[in-house]
DNA sequence: CTTAGCCATTCCACTTGTGGCATGCATCGT
DNA sequence: ACGATGCATGCCACAAGTGGAATGGCTAAG
């Protein structure tokens, strides 16, 4: 489901073969999802025209390959809005990618829909640092093989620092994109919204 | 392979039941993996057993299920200590979980082989940066049904921005965590190493 | 001329992960 | 007294991902 939101996503915008899509995620959508392979693309692009959600022509390529060019069907757009716009239950890790996924098709949203996802977000952030940030991390020893002590509490020390100082750069990031949306105005241009983020760090 | 990684780990360093080490995924672990299921725990305890990774013995609790305390055997401990100290190759997004998960267990490794590890990735990141910073960061466009190109490229910048932000502040980091290594007595301990981490800030 | 890399798809055998169900006692708060 | 939560394990069907091989033409650089 997770593939498939993605392909379903970038064949909403334009329609694109098989390559393409691997391609997509290589580059533009890299940070969406780590090493896909092509087999994998190809197999939801299967799976995902036997439920009607995409339909494919085939492209002559004289001599090579055909190529098949997949576009998205209606009944595949209401499956990807519905994912997009549905309900949104944050992971544990903040920096896995479900979040960053929906926002990379913010355009098939509606700035309200937009800002009841980041809220959702930003409640169960907010809540997972108070919940842990000043716990114990100290964990129950009894170790048998070598372990070297100094450099695992150094390392555990860099590690809650370096986590903490990501969530709060990420949620203080977060919370200036929501006073952006909710400040504009109902009809500001991209150009004007650019600046306002601008102004907003 | 990585799930079992993660329970290799947490076994050398002292015995647990299997729901001991759900706990751990979920609280000291949680960075490391969202949203384990039990299942996926037991069923990775078994796979290993199996292999003759780890041995379990059976705890009665009078009335209550029986609770099987699951410890590491040498051959679990070369296998993890393998996968540790073996070859990293750095996924694509810098917020995949493989190289917290190697420093979660540092303990094991010694400082030239954690160090190691850090410049790999150092290094991986370094690159990724390099080759897509300044990158033209426009799609390709022929979208068909409504998508609101105003909220779609605020969006996108301000992913791109906070996607930059948050690569430099880990790249910092790291730098950070690299020097203190590098510059620390062969034999410093735990508190002169932290004092070492907080002055190199 | 040759090698490398890009374009393009497909198949296959696994290995992993998801989500839910079933069981059953102990403890703690209301 | 009741219900939630914690402790503790196991089974199942199904969905998703991994990693590699096979095929074959095109183009550009060395």
């Amino acid at each position: 489901m997770k593939l498939e939101s993605i392909l379903l996503g970038v064949l909403a915008r334009h329609p694109s073969t098989g390559y393409d899509l691997k391609k997509y995620l290589d580059t533009h959508g890299r940070f969406l999802r780590s090493n896909t392979q092509m087999s994998q693309v190809y197999r939801s692009l299967g799976k995902m025209e036997a439920s009607g959600w995409v339909i494919h022509t085939v492209q002559q390529r004289a001599g090579a390959t055909d190529a098949k060019t997949y576009r998205i069907t209606d009944e595949g757009m209401t499956v990807f809005l519905d994912w997009l716009t549905g309900p949104y239950s944050p992971p544990t890790r903040f920096q896995d990618p479900d979040f960053g996924t929906r926002l990379a098709f913010a355009g098939f949203m509606t700035r309200e829909q937009l800002l009841r996802l980041i809220d959702i977000e930003l409640t169960a952030r907010h809540e997972q640092v108070a919940r842990y940030r000043f716990r114990d991390r100290r964990e129950a020893v009894d170790t048998s093989a070598a372990f070297d002590e100094d450099l695992a509490t150094l390392v555990a020390e860099w590690s809650h620092e370096a986590g903490a100082q990501a969530i709060d750069a990420y949620l203080e990031r977060l919370e200036t994109l929501r006073r952006v949306l909710l400040d504009a105005p109902e009809n500001a241009k991209a150009p004007d919204l650019l600046l306002l983020l601008r102004d907003a760090r």
